[in-house]
DNA sequence: TCTGGGGTCCTAGGACCC
DNA sequence: TCTGGGGTCCTAGGACCC
């Protein structure tokens, strides 16, 4: 029997989550019915839209566009800035009220899950019953509004939540498929983006219907292994059935774009000191070690270069963490100013397979070790980086 | 006042080993 | 004189997602 999967997704999360917020300050008017979008700052040049009003996509503004070319689309445009704070709150609420329902729940992102009611199918009317009950329950106690797409698998009920929005219920299933997905551009499938659709048009695919019916040989040519996923995913086939309540990070980055280019080696030492303190915290917050350390870098230009090093003992100490990074800064040999710089750890573990080297002292290991966790528990304890160590600057205020 | 930040997964090429 | 091939690990970059 197939399951019942439903993907939840809010509608519009951070102009909805800050429109509660400004409500709750006392602001006279609900943002959601202007001319709004959260926005980067455009001072720091991350001037990019975040999300926007349901007016201004009429308008043709869209997610991820500058600020400059939403206010040529919408001149009368109110930028408000995201409060990361309050869309965690936000999204806490969204996945506990609907924990009171299962526990079968992977969040997907701050704002978007997927539930499995077939283990609590048997305790409502029908799959639609529980969809408007969890849609309206949301819409009256927080204040926002979500769409549920209902479907036999994470693909297509993720596909059935994009419809028609907001404050939707879709269904999506096996019999619906030609009728309500093969007909959207190809641009709409999951995991088609800008890249793979501009291929597909070349072979005359534009919608959905047209890939799902495309020759698999023919379209191996030009996506070799992904080809039969493609065909598979526009006939709405897709084995990933789990559920994951929990699933362990991969790796952990912090980047950031700076407000002027930068060339001098110096300076980028800073930033690194600061992105190693960021990364360092997180990881021991985690109770890993990383064995491979990533420097990214964005250049003046936007073009992204990396350079990453596998180490041979995992570390979790953020000395260790800026002290190699510097030295995989200095091995990129980079010339031009850059625009963004990142520290990325990876193969994270959860134990250290320390070996003792002949050149290394351990005191000094364990004296490292020592202060992160003084500064990571008076930051924990008084409001994090409470405590920052000398040369470091602030380069995210984001919780996550 | 033009273009964020945090992720995951995939691919291709080189090194190295047997 | 000609010139293996398979497997694994590592790295850099690309594509895509929210």
């Amino acid at each position: 029997m197939d399951k019942i999967i439903m993907h939840i997704d809010v509608n519009n999360a951070f102009l909805s989550w800050t429109a509660l917020e400004l409500l709750d300050k006392g602001y006279k008017y609900d943002i959601r019915n202007s001319y709004a979008v959260i926005g980067g700052d455009e001072s720091k040049r991350r001037g990019i839209v975040l999300a926007k009003s349901n007016s201004c996509k009429k308008l043709g503004i869209k997610t991820a566009d500058t600020l400059f070319e939403a206010r040529n689309k919408c001149p009368s445009l109110k930028v408000y800035p995201p409060n990361y704070y309050q869309y965690q709150k936000m999204s806490k609420k969204l996945f506990s009220l609907l924990s009171e329902y299962t526990p079968d729940i992977e969040v997907f992102s701050i704002d978007e899950c997927f539930l499995d009611y077939t283990p609590i199918k048997n305790r409502y009317k029908s799959e639609l019953d529980f969809a408007y009950l969890i849609k309206d329950r949301i819409k009256n106690e927080l204040g926002f509004t979500v769409n549920v797409g209902i479907s036999y698998n994470k693909l297509c009920a993720k596909m059935a939540s994009d419809f028609s929005k907001p404050d939707k219920v879709h269904t999506l299933y096996k019999d619906e498929i030609k009728s309500k997905m093969w007909p959207l551009p190809i641009d709409d499938l999951f995991g088609v983006g800008k890249k793979s659709s501009l291929k597909l048009k070349k072979l005359g695919i534009n919608t959905i219907g047209d890939l799902a019916c495309f020759d698999v040989a023919k379209l191996q040519i030009y996506f070799k292994n992904q080809a039969i996923r493609l065909i598979n995913m526009a006939n709405g086939i897709d084995d990933d059935l789990i559920i994951r309540k929990y699933s362990e990070p991969k790796g952990i980055s912090n980047e950031t774009t700076l407000d002027h280019d930068v060339v001098s080696k110096e300076e980028v030492y800073k930033y690194l000191f600061s992105l190693s303190e960021l990364v360092g915290l997180r990881l021991r917050k985690q109770n890993k070690y990383a064995s491979v350390i990533a420097v990214v870098l964005k250049d003046k230009y936007f073009r992204r270069k990396s350079h990453q090093k596998k180490l041979d003992n995992a570390t979790n100490i953020t000395s260790e963490i800026y002290e190699i990074s510097k030295k995989i800064y200095d091995e990129m040999d980079n010339k031009d100013s850059i625009r963004l710089i990142g520290i990325r750890l990876d193969g994270l573990t959860t134990n250290t397979f320390h070996q003792i080297s002949m050149f290394e002292n351990l005191d000094d290991r364990d004296k490292d070790s020592g202060l992160d966790k003084v500064v990571d528990e008076i930051n924990s304890k008084y409001g994090s980086r409470t405590i920052k160590k000398a040369g470091s600057i602030e380069v995210n205020k984001k919780p996550f």
